[in-house]
DNA sequence: AGTCCTCTGTGAACGGTGTTCGCGGTAGGG
DNA sequence: CCCTACCGCGAACACCGTTCACAGAGGACT
């Protein structure tokens, strides 16, 4: 069909449907699905090529009819995802609105933890992934900048929120066996005596909620050092 | 030799040399570094097990007399490349005290890409992991603000780093393949005609050397913005 | 000195992973 | 109608992390 090197490497440019053979028996919408399950319920790591097989009910090796690899898998997963997001309406007051779109995005990540696996990386550049890029660029209109550092901008906003959601999202999602093994060398550190900073920021008892909002506090200021902006 | 319930969990609390039989044939510091170099030439994913055995001429399982998985080997290779970082001296003026020791950061991440992939995670709980962070801490002495607070401001200062160094490092890391792939994608868009600032951003020609010190730029207003502090 | 007894390194093995290849069969385009 | 491109599949390859039993060495204690 292709002539081997014209054949896309991008998999956003093979249609999905050949046109010569059989039907296929399944799409790469069930398959995302059914990845995007398995990695709600065990992280990224609990997707494997024959476990995604298994729950669409194919062979082992039938996704890679659809799918070149398994990192074109998981650009399948969060294009999926990115589908979901909500994206509000811009009001012309650009550090609200991208506020507002990063807290979007960040309600993807609390739905699906394992987006911020993915999102730390490069900015997601799939059908839905330029949608955000361009939604993120259109509430970035009235600003006076260069295009490009506009997108380094955004680029830098999902990589904040992504952090932002981990290190929250820290918290239920480790191991116990591993917070416990944290903890216990925390307090050998502490009886130590040095590192007596750590140690009184640690011994400290955590002032009721944390702190609401953070990512409204930090993205503003950001956004002002990443576009050269002046304070306004 | 313990209880098997007082066998202490973290690695840095298991004492390196065992008094009984016959003397280790290696040590942490040769494993590490093993698999520090390793991952310097090949990413996190080229260090494994039996590659790193076979770079200190050790049989495949001979490592799980040092360490108990892999997870505790990246924690060591943490561990090992934190002990080059130089540390600049406090001035007592906290926001550029705290840059200095991210640019310190930053340089470790240059040197080892891989620790980008290491940092994004929660902050490094190891020997030369808590003396960063007491660094970090002392250099926030003279802020009014919960030690917990403080604690986070010190965690989102170190994912902070590590998305900066990363975005910046993405350009030569990723593989020529997954570029070009992506290049193809992103020009299909432009063509496409929907999104026109994301194409308007792509297609303007880059501003000369990019932008230099990010960094000095986003750090002080990231920590303004975490520590709740007034800005002076 | 002699005797344990623990620790060391090893090779085989298990279950799992991503990926490739060749096969039989099916169904649309010429 | 046929042929060719595609689909699904099973076997296979080369890895991966990890476990286990075993041979041997060498400090600790009598």
């Amino acid at each position: 069909m292709y002539a081997e090197s014209e054949r896309p490497r991008s998999i956003w440019l093979r249609s999905e449907r050949a046109g010569r053979g059989p039907a296929p028996g399944h799409d790469r919408a069930g398959i995302a699905a059914a990845a995007v399950g398995l990695a709600d319920a065990g992280g990224l790591e609990a997707v494997s090529m024959r476990k995604v097989a298994g729950v669409i009910g194919a062979g082992a090796t039938a996704l890679y009819r659809y799918v070149d690899s398994r990192d074109e898998l998981v650009q399948l997963m969060l294009d999926a995802v990115l589908a979901d997001l909500r994206y509000p309406l811009l009001t012309g007051a650009w550090r609200a609105d991208v506020l507002a779109l990063a807290r979007a995005l960040d309600a993807v990540c609390r739905e699906h933890p394992w987006t911020v696996d993915v999102l730390q990386g490069q900015p997601p550049m799939s059908p839905h992934g330029v949608v955000l890029l361009e939604r993120a660029l259109a509430a970035l209109e009235p600003v006076d900048a260069p295009g490009q550092v506009k997108l380094e901008a955004v680029a830098l906003t999902i990589g904040l929120v992504a952090t932002v959601a981990r290190t929250e999202l820290a918290a239920g999602r480790s191991t116990e066996e591993w917070r416990s093994a944290q903890e216990e060398y925390l307090r050998s550190v502490v009886v130590a005596g040095e590192h007596p900073h750590l140690a009184r920021a640690i011994t400290t008892s955590t002032p009721a909620s944390g702190d609401q909002d953070l990512l409204g506090r930090l993205l503003p200021r950001v956004l002002t050092g990443a576009l050269g902006v002046t304070d306004a």
